[in-house]
Parts: C-alpha cells; sequence; structure tokens
DNA sequence: CCCTATTCGTCAGTATGCTTATTATCCGCA
DNA sequence: TGCGGATAATAAGCATACTGACGAATAGGG
C-alpha cells in the first residue's frame, strides 16, 4: 500500500485530474476548442468588460503571468480584444469580441451541466456535502495559495 | 457573482493549487527540493524496487510522457537509477540510490504532516468525510481521467 | 518461423502554472 | 516638480500534464 493512497493532497490531485479530462472531452464532442482557464477568463470578462489582467487573475485565482498567456492565445483565437487602458498605460483592458460573446453563451450550458459529471460516483446529497466543503477549506486556505482569490468590492 | 463560483471543476482546481503551494512552502522551509510527482515517484519506487516506468505511471496515475520527464530529473537529481530491463529490452526499470532512500525517509514524515495544513479550515470531522468523498468520487471517475489509476495484482 | 497487434520509452508540440527579473508607468509625498 | 515605492504587463526559465506519432521490442496465433 503506497503512502500516497492514504493523503489528501492525492486525491485532490486526482479529483483534478478527472475535472480536467472530463472538460476536455465534452468540449472536444461537442466540437468546442476552449480549456477550463479559458473559459474561467472568457465568464469573468463576460461579467466584467474592460477589466484587466491583473484584477482578472485576481477574480479568478490565477497567477498574473498565466493569465498573460491564456489571453494571448484568447486574442489569437479572436474571442478577446485587447487594448491599452485610457486611465493608466501600463494596464490592458479586456472586452470579448462577438465571437467571444457566442462562444460563451454557448459554452455555458455546457460547461455547467458537465459538472456533474465529474462528480458521477457521488450521491446528490453527498455532492453538496462535497461541495461545501471545498468551499471552506478553499476558502481558509485561500491565503495559501500562489495566486489567491482578490475580489475587490467598490 | 461569476458562473465558476458554482463549480464543483472550480474548487477542485483551487484546492489543488492550494495543495500543491502547502507542499512547495514546506519543502522550502524544510531545505528540500521535491515536487508533488517526484515525492509520489520515489514513494512507489521505494515500495517496488525495480519497477519499470510505465507501470510506475499506472500505480501513481500519470501519463507515461510525464513520468518520464519525471524520472530524468530524479535521475539528474541522483535520486533514481534507470537501467535497460533484462527481461524486456524496451523497459528501464528503476531503482533508488542511497541518497533517493535516504530522502524518502526524511521526506515521508514531513509529507504526512503537511496533509492537514491543505485541509487547514476543516474539523476533523469534516476533514474525515473529506476525504471519504474523494475516495469515492475519484475510484467512480478513474476511467475518465486520462491517467487512470491501474493496479495489477499479480 | 513469420505476421500482426500490442506495449515501452521517447520526441515534438501545446497549454498550464509558477518563479524571478525587467520595463514602463503610476501614485504619494515632500 | 521631482523622487521613491508600488504596480501592470511581459520575458525567460522550469516543471507538470497532456496529444499524436514513432522506432524498437515483445507476445500470441497460425
Amino acid at each position: 500500500m503506497l503512502e500516497i493512497y492514504n493523503m489528501p493532497g492525492h486525491y485532490i490531485r486526482r479529483m483534478h485530474q478527472i475535472a480536467v479530462s472530463v472538460f476536455a472531452d465534452r468540449m472536444a464532442r461537442e466540437g468546442h476548442d476552449l480549456t477550463p482557464v479559458q473559459f474561467a477568463a472568457i465568464s469573468a470578462i463576460s461579467c466584467n468588460p474592460g477589466i484587466d489582467q491583473a484584477t482578472l487573475s485576481g477574480l479568478i485565482a490565477y497567477d498574473r503571468v498565466t493569465i498573460g498567456g491564456v489571453i494571448d492565445r484568447l486574442e489569437h483565437k479572436g474571442l478577446v480584444r485587447r487594448d491599452v487602458s485610457k486611465r493608466d498605460r501600463r494596464a490592458k483592458v479586456l472586452h470579448l469580441t462577438d465571437a467571444g460573446i457566442r462562444e460563451f453563451e454557448e459554452m455555458k450550458t455546457i460547461v455547467r451541466s458537465l459538472q456533474s459529471d465529474i462528480l458521477v460516483g457521488l450521491t446528490p446529497e453527498e455532492q453538496t456535502t462535497f461541495l461545501n466543503l471545498m468551499r471552506k477549506a478553499a476558502d481558509a486556505g485561500n491565503k495559501l495559495s500562489r495566486a489567491p482569490l482578490r475580489i475587490n468590492r467598490d
């Protein structure tokens, strides 16, 4: 019996691996080509048009450098527009293109429905318990991660 | 309120991000330099001296290609020895070096004790519930992942 | 013994996800 | 106005983590 088979870290990684795989399979099957982080970014831009990359990073809890690369690829796919901010010439403000808006609308339903596939082994009650425990643990551990969630309410 | 804030996938990713970060912090603090997958590989080789890379991959649920790179780095650090198998000249059999054995002994306790830090927001009862739910979900979703756990009992 | 299917490790390529460092810019303060 | 510290984005580099493809070798059936 391996050490790791008793470790939460191992199962968290396995769940992540399964989640990413389910996401990719479903995308391919529906004829789309977005990764989880690309969907998260588009989702956040959709809710916050004109957001800059650093604020976006905090909103979806990713590293700024990572998001720079993600936005590169979304821009290249023609889903996101990136312009220099008029208020701060260091910052780039982000908007969805028409294609990006369409893509998000189509993906939204798919991504929502794929969530339960990730937890296919759990009953609905267990899924709820599981989600609540993750919320609690992720909230408590927020500062421990390299890219904490940063939500500034103005 | 963002879409993703209601999605299990998001929280699974956050938990993974937190787990990896806690692991890295603790390693650095203790003066070690191993990643989670490197520890998993060493742990599995320790329990199964002479295992080949493909079987190792199945035992810790990683992709063959990924493990190839991981073993490269462990070999380069002098923790693992890689030899061509006498029974199958395609395969490489793996052994821990003396340094690898020492490293694993030192790391074992540290990695065990860091697990509860990952779930610091949960009570002991919640941690148990959480681990059991993850075991159940990861087991059920095993085939869905790209690199399923493959444990062959001979 | 040969043919075919399978398997092992690896290569090339893509995308995360992070670290440290750098440049450009902004902001507060004197 | 000018200066120092902070911040936005990026560059360079490293380590996962995967896909598809490939050569080498093995295993099974006829």
